[in-house]
RNA sequence: GGGCCUGUAGCUCAGGCGGUUAGAGCGCAGUCCUGAUAAGACUGAGGUCGUUGGUUCGAGUCCAUCCAGGCCCA
């Protein structure tokens, strides 16, 4: 019975996973590695939840396997890792897609569809792909609690969140205003500030237009404008004001027939000869009225104005209004004119300057963006009527200029619709009350990369604004106010029971969506009141359904409010990509920050996006992504995990691609593969037994030593590596090290496995080697868990019976430091680079490795090395195939000569005194080019053993078999083959060899070697 | 306009504190090696280390400026 299975040097990865996930499966090793270690300390992972209405791309198999990494890591070193799954089933996106497929194009056509119907759609859609997303998980080997995920519509996942905004209510950190808010006329709804970010577009080409407003008591005949400046033409009908800098100073000049005012600063903007007929402080303007380009009475629109109280303003009707000059701090002196068309529907500080002065308010748009009233362009959507306004103002003599001016310019990161400023109220979280927490918490979460935290996160925490949560829609988390129809009453539900209560019905079972939640009223207990209490309509924010994730997955404080103080809050690390900053980042923070006054999560990755071949984002909507499943399907997981960890820093973005998955396959995983395969092979022919390994056996041979220091050493760093959130170097240094252990360890090795006799020297092999594969197993295990896993399985497990059944359950190797033998490394590491050097000199001469050599004189930069090469000396001897090695120094003649005769830049193999001699900084290499007739004759005999070799592998005998082997040709192969007989028998396995041809060898050929004709053929022995 | 990041070979990326002639992999051409290897080694072509200044005996590295790209914000 062999040692170990059998493994073959042809692998299939893909096979492989399947092999392993369902070894997982049956012995339901993810659950086991949680649950089985109550009392190890805990270790919480955040998942961020995806909106499964999509299949899943691989950027999120980026974010996941991210995920993985740390966890299975945490887990080996002896942690508790709890890390539950989620689902983000509410929002504007999940609306988006069901208007789509129903072909709805407006609010009204979803009333009319019915909200009840369309939310029933909306829940359907957004576990389509689950199923997708669960396999892919699977597939990729993110270990994740998917049996009991979160899900942000559940009733359960509702209720905390309306715990969350009754906790806000009661600290009056959740209010109601009148803003310029940023609005989608397609949706219908205004955003929040961090869904605007998710949105600007560069280069948005605008209208740009100077439009003159007739002052109407200006003194003398001449007729006199103000000259004001907009990129929104159509906002103009909403004008009740114009703005002016009190402090600057205003030219009026002479313009044809007519008088322009304009900053003075601001002179440039003319196009036209003029002449300065006087200036004035901005302060002599304010006070003046002028006429209105389009009187809000003459075309159907309402009017306002805002009029102060007993201190408080407020918007009241008025049946006409005297538009005028006023003054403001924001006006700006370096672009436009100087005056700033003010319309207070539209822009916040419109707003604001609107309450302030107890200006007009005009709304001639509605909602959806259509111009209302009877204006000659009504009817229209606002930019379509931008250029029509622009026509009538001009036939109207009232435009000055008109061009068009590129600016970024927010559109709603769902649906591409230029986003409109729009006076109106909205729900507002009054984040900026805790904006210095918010600052001084994130200076103790641990960013990863670490400019985040001060750079982009910091930056955004310092330009705080409050969160506009409200949203005029239908599929979201309901907000839990309700309203008196009569009167101010107000109350903010923190719980169904107290829903419940308050309504004086049984909602057991009740959806909260809407409309269910609407049909809830109540009458209202004000005094003298007949009124009845009903919901407002808005929903929340979808955004703020995620942030609460780490309260709502438990539903606390309802159920587990422990997780207080038992470790699951905060979260030791979360991981998604940049554009999260503004997003869930924020969300946590936010509320953690509102909550607990403390940090949602202690260390976070933040991934750079991953671009597609062509360096462009990959995003749905430019159907640029990239299917998992064709890379999985032909490389496997460990392979595109390992790509993923190590192609490029985290936080770096990334152009995904195909072949260099498939170089990493080849480069790392088939390496070690390799590796592995060779070892069971001889293990089993010898039939070693880890067990025969001595207790406290030590490495002896230089090679043991030296691969074994390595080993501890690469032990070190990546479990450092790794315990500062950095799998991408962790990785690097493993796939270093496999590639020295197959190109150095096992290559210099391979003499001591075939003897045929088993001593201490294979014995101390076979220990080292064995050490080595079982360590990187475990050490890869978090990364590649698949391959780790099976040679874990192959190695370890059958060998002792009370070892965890799988690596991931297995400990994080440990460092013997003991072994880190820094001389030996070094030693090496010269070895290896007089070696190269020695084959560049051979290369260069036209000598062949095969062919030996008499001698080779080693030149090392420090004297320090010399001792290093008496040490490693037989390594490059028998690497380079060379009989003696001659040291030397700066003044040997050798060295002097090549040195003249090379040229001072960069390296060079020069020929010198029947030498030919590579010169690399500082080093050189010189290899005796003469080759003596002995020399030759043994070269040959090499060269006939490797052609044997190779007849014996054409004929797929075993490794082991023994052979006889004929060969026929000149004297002089007749000669070699007796002369060297002996080394070529002993080489290939060959019990006799007879000089004439073989007629029915199993294997044959006759080629030219060294200008002879020889023919070569083998069989099995049957002697022996 | 502001913030952060990036700029090194055709491509993907390394280059602690400044220090001899700037490296690796892939790709291309050629040669070699191989009884673990689907691999490996060597050679060649391919670099104004984004630009321009500065600090220094010495700059890919530190400073400033500008240019380009990315992300974010006004």
């Amino acid at each position: 019975m062999p040692s170990f299975d059998v493994v073959s040097s042809r692998v299939s990865f893909p096979e492989l996973d399947a092999e392993i996930l369902d070894y997982w499966k049956e012995r339901d090793v993810f659950r086991r590695s949680v649950d089985d270690r109550p009392d190890a300390p805990l270790f919480m992972m955040y998942e961020g939840p995806p909106t499964a209405n999509g299949s899943p791309g691989i950027h999120h198999v980026l974010a996941r396997v991210f995920k993985d990494v740390v966890s299975r890591y945490r887990t080996m070193k002896g942690s508790r890792v709890i890390r539950k799954g989620g689902w983000d089933t509410h929002g504007l996106p999940v609306e988006m897609a069901v208007e789509q497929e129903l072909g709805l194009s407006s609010k009204r056509d979803i009333e009319e569809y019915g909200i009840a119907e369309f939310n029933e759609r909306c829940r359907e859609s957004v576990f389509r792909y689950v199923k997708d997303w669960e396999v892919m998980t699977d597939r990729i080997g993110y270990w994740v609690d998917m049996d009991s995920p979160y899900v942000t519509l559940e009733t359960d996942y509702i209720e905390t969140g309306w715990w969350i905004l009754k906790q806000l209510w009661d600290r009056g950190l959740l209010y109601q205003d009148r803003r310029g808010t940023p609005h989608c006329p397609r949706c219908v709804s205004s955003l929040s500030s961090h869904e605007v970010a998710l949105g600007y577009r560069e280069n948005t080409p605008d209208p740009s237009v100077f439009v003159k407003f007739e002052a109407t008591a200006w003194p003398g005949s001449v007729p006199t404008y103000f000259l004001a400046w907009t990129t929104t033409p159509w906002t103009l009908p909403g004008n009740t004001a114009l703005a002016v800098d009190p402090d600057a100073e205003y030219s009026v000049v002479s313009v044809t027939d007519h008088q322009l005012v304009v900053a003075t600063a601001l002179l440039k903007v003319l196009h036209d000869d003029y002449s300065v007929i006087e200036t004035r402080p901005g302060s002599e303007l304010v006070g003046h009225e002028y006429r209105p380009l389009y009187d809000a009475a003459d075309f159907g629109s309402s009017i306002q104005q805002f009029l102060r109280r007993d201190g408080v303003t407020q918007l009241e009707d008025a049946g006409s209004y005297s538009p005028r000059v006023v003054a403001a701090d924001f006006v700006s002196m370096e672009d436009g004119s100087g005056i700033v068309h003010i319309a207070p529907a539209f822009g916040d500080e419109d707003l604001a300057l609107g309450r302030e002065r107890e200006l007009a308010f005009i709304q001639p748009v509605d909602l959806q963006g259509i111009v209302t009233g009877s204006y000659p362009f009504a009817g229209k959507f606002v930019k379509d009527a931008d250029p029509e306004i622009t026509a009538d103002l001009e036939s109207r003599g009232l435009l000055y200029h008109q061009g068009t001016y590129r600016h970024t310019y927010p559109f709603c990161w769902r649906c591409d619709t230029p986003l409109l400023y729009y006076a109106k109220t909205s729900w507002y979280i009054r984040t900026t009350a805790v904006k210095d927490r918010l600052v001084d918490i994130n200076s103790g979460i641990n960013w990863y990369p670490g400019h985040i935290r001060e750079g982009r996160f910091g930056e955004w925490l310092r330009n705080n604004v409050d969160w506009a949560i409200s949203r005029e829609r239908y599929w979201g988390t309901p907000i839990p106010i309700w309203r008196c129809d009569h009167c101010e009453e107000t109350q903010c539900v923190g719980s169904v029971a107290e829903l419940a209560a308050s309504s004086a019905q049984d909602l057991n079972g009740l959806d909260l969506h809407r409309p269910y939640v609407d049909d809830v009223v109540w009458p209202c207990e004000s005094e003298g009141c007949d009124g009845v209490m009903r919901r407002i309509p808005e929903v929340m924010d979808c955004w703020f359904d995620s942030g609460m994730m780490p309260y709502a997955q438990w539903h606390y404080p309802f159920e587990n409010a422990e997780i207080d103080s038992d470790g699951r809050l905060p979260a030791d690390y979360i991981c998604e990509a940049v554009d999260q900053t503004r997003g869930w980042f924020y969300s946590l923070h936010a509320l953690s920050t509102l909550l607990k006054d403390d940090v949602a999560y202690r260390n976070v990755i933040c991934l750079g996006l991953i671009l597609d071949g062509r360096g462009r984002k990959m995003s749905k909507r430019l159907g640029n992504i990239v299917e998992p499943d064709t890379i999985l399907d032909t490389h496997g997981a460990d392979a595109l995990r390992w790509y993923l960890f190590t192609a490029s820093h985290p936080g770096e973005p990334r152009r995904f691609s195909d072949r260099l998955v498939q170089q990493t396959l080849r480069q790392v995983l088939l390496t070690l593969w390799n590796v592995y395969s060779f070892f069971t092979n001889y293990a089993n022919i010898d039939e070693f037994e880890p067990s025969q390994i001595p207790e406290g056996w030590r490495p002896e041979a230089e090679l043991d030593r030296w691969i074994l220091a390595e080993l501890n050493q690469l032990v070190q760093v990546v479990d450092d590596h790794l315990d500062n959130y950095n799998p991408t170097d962790a990785g690097r240094r493993i796939a270093e090290f496999i590639d020295v252990l197959s190109n150095w360890y096992v290559r210099r090795s391979r003499r001591r496995f075939w003897k045929s006799e088993i001593d201490s020297d294979k014995l101390g092999g076979y220990a080292t080697l064995y050490r080595c594969l079982t360590t990187v197993a475990r050490l890869m295990a978090p990364l590649a868990p698949f391959v780790s896993e099976q040679m874990y399985r192959n190695l370890e497990l059958r060998y002792q019976a009370d070892a965890p059944d799988s690596v991931h359950l297995s400990a994080y190797p440990v460092a013997d430091t003991l072994l880190i033998d820094r001389p030996i490394m070094e030693a090496t590491r010269l070895a290896i680079r007089v070696s190269s050097m020695g084959r560049a000199a051979r290369s260069k001469a036209g000598l062949k490795v095969r062919q030996p050599l008499a001698e080779v004189v080693v030149k090392t930069r420090t004297d320090s090395e010399l001792e290093y090469l008496a040490q490693v000396g037989p390594q490059i001897l028998e690497e380079l195939n060379i009989k003696e090695l001659q040291p030397a120094d700066s003044s040997g003649d050798l060295y002097v000569r090549a040195r003249e005769l090379a040229d001072d830049d960069g390296d060079t193999v020069v020929s010198v005194a029947g030498y030919s001699a590579a010169l690399d900084s500082g080093y050189m290499v010189a290899v005796d080019a003469r080759i003596t007739s002995e020399l030759a004759d043994e070269g040959l005999a090499r060269e006939l053993a490797h052609r044997i070799q190779n007849l014996r592998k054409g004929a797929r005998f075993e490794i082991t078999d023994r052979i006889v082997a004929y060969y026929d040709g000149p004297d002089d192969v007749a000669r070699v083959m007796t002369i060297h007989g002996d080394y070529i028998k002993q080489e290939t396995l060959s019990d006799d060899l007879f000089g004439s041809v073989l007629e029915d060898a199993a294997k044959s050929e006759t080629a030219q070697i060294e200008g002879m004709e020889v023919t070569l053929g083998v069989r099995l022995s049957n002697g022996a």
